[in-house]
DNA sequence: TTTGGCCGATTGTTCAACAATCCGACGATT
DNA sequence: AATCGTCGGATTGTTGAACAATCGGCCAAA
């Protein structure tokens, strides 16, 4: 047996069950409602998360509502404080910094090692999302179709592994892009910046490519920072 | 709040509490102690853990026990196959390749980019803590040592999150390293190589320092791959 | 050899209980 | 008025027991 064998069982094993069905467990399902909402911003940094309260609002045990909380605080969108509860993460000054900090590592480096035509085409994919987005002046959409772009740059590398990093991260910035998100019209600047730094890649330019992405991850930083006061 | 107050009350949060005093959990403890075995090699890749077994051994209720599971599956040291039980995790020829091309990733950008003296200091005493083994004979003491140097390289990047990726990963690698070191000297020939990274990184050479670090990765890859029938 | 069904064992989940801990309020003291 | 104990309610941490669902293996039948 091998982890890969096994992912298909686990609830955030990205790729599909391959061979064994699984039904995902109640623990997980519930874990699943409660990312979903984090994601939306029903529930905001900082809220209390009651153990009972969601056990009985989901209709499952206390117990199965603690397992989900060590699923969601293992990816960090939650915070345990022993005695005192779990709270929804928010994310400090430092924070901030520390994810841009891995999302440069990792998205430049996978953009510069390149990657197979069908990834790549999998990039030019998450552009056209964006553009179809903001024809339709879908904000939400436009904003899926950006971290789309941004996960298919990671997938270049055909790791699950950093894959599965990299999602997590991006769940966490969920979390606090609401507050970026409230002046419409964010996601509009970068619609520019994802083509120019798809073509550099389609062109096979990736050291062009690199450096479009860095500057792009550090005026990102740059915006958020400001807007979540530091 | 923010995630950075928090972290103190998490079992794996690297850096010690600051202000707020904690007592682990007892499923934190139990997962300690899975996680201390796991390194060890006392529980081998494949193991089965059951329950009942490891609550009566630890004196612990079931139900704690489910709890540290989740902490180590949420981890990869192990993999839960529902209805069926959760085993220690065995990576396959995919899985070394895979947590390989995280480490080329994070590490080499990480010294790429440099680090303040202090870090890299940190990483010269790594150096040291290995020459010391070697010259005890120690081979435990240079494995650990070993471990010490890369992850001293991860934090030259001052990254809470880099450094519990790194952290996760290494303990991944770990779990399959016990049949590698089976022939003793097995880091032996790694030593100088360790040096002579060290030295270009204290020179500013970082690109030299990287493009060693990065052969350093490949062979160890194809190493481990050689030894784990690929 | 393959199919089918039964049985024991283990997991998934719930429930109820209790100790430990925390938070806030209420008073008492200075 | 401000500080300091203390008390009480609420929530978490942990346990133990229970039960259904599922799995693996065994054995019999075709």
């Amino acid at each position: 047996m091998t982890t890969s064998d096994a992912v298909a069982s686990t609830a955030h094993g990205a790729s599909a069950a391959r061979l064994r069905v699984t039904v995902p467990s109640v623990a997980d399902r519930v874990a699943a409602e409660l990312r979903l909402q984090l994601a939306e911003g029903v529930l905001l940094p900082g809220t209390r998360l009651t153990e009972s309260a969601i056990a009985d609002d989901l209709g499952v045990s206390r117990n199965t509502v603690r397992e989900a909380f060590a699923e969601l605080a293992a990816e960090r969108l939650v915070v345990r404080l022993p005695n005192r509860g779990v709270f929804v993460a928010s994310l400090g000054p430092g924070d901030i910094h520390d994810v841009y900090t891995v999302r440069r590592f990792i998205e430049v480096s996978a953009i510069r090692a390149g990657g197979s035509p069908g990834r790549v085409a999998a990039v030019r994919a998450a552009v056209e999302e964006g553009r179809a987005a903001a024809a339709a002046d879908d904000e939400e959409a436009l904003g899926t179709a950006n971290q789309h772009f941004h996960g298919a740059i990671v997938a270049l590398a055909e790791s699950r592994r950093l894959d599965t990093i990299m999602s997590q991260v991006l769940a966490e910035m969920r979390l606090f892009f609401h507050k970026a998100t409230l002046d419409a019209h964010f996601y509009r600047g970068y619609l520019d910046d994802n083509e120019e730094i798809c073509a550099a890649l389609e062109a096979g330019e990736l050291d062009r490519a690199a450096g479009l992405l860095l500057a792009y991850l550090d005026r990102s930083e740059e915006k958020q920072s400001a807007v979540h006061g530091d």
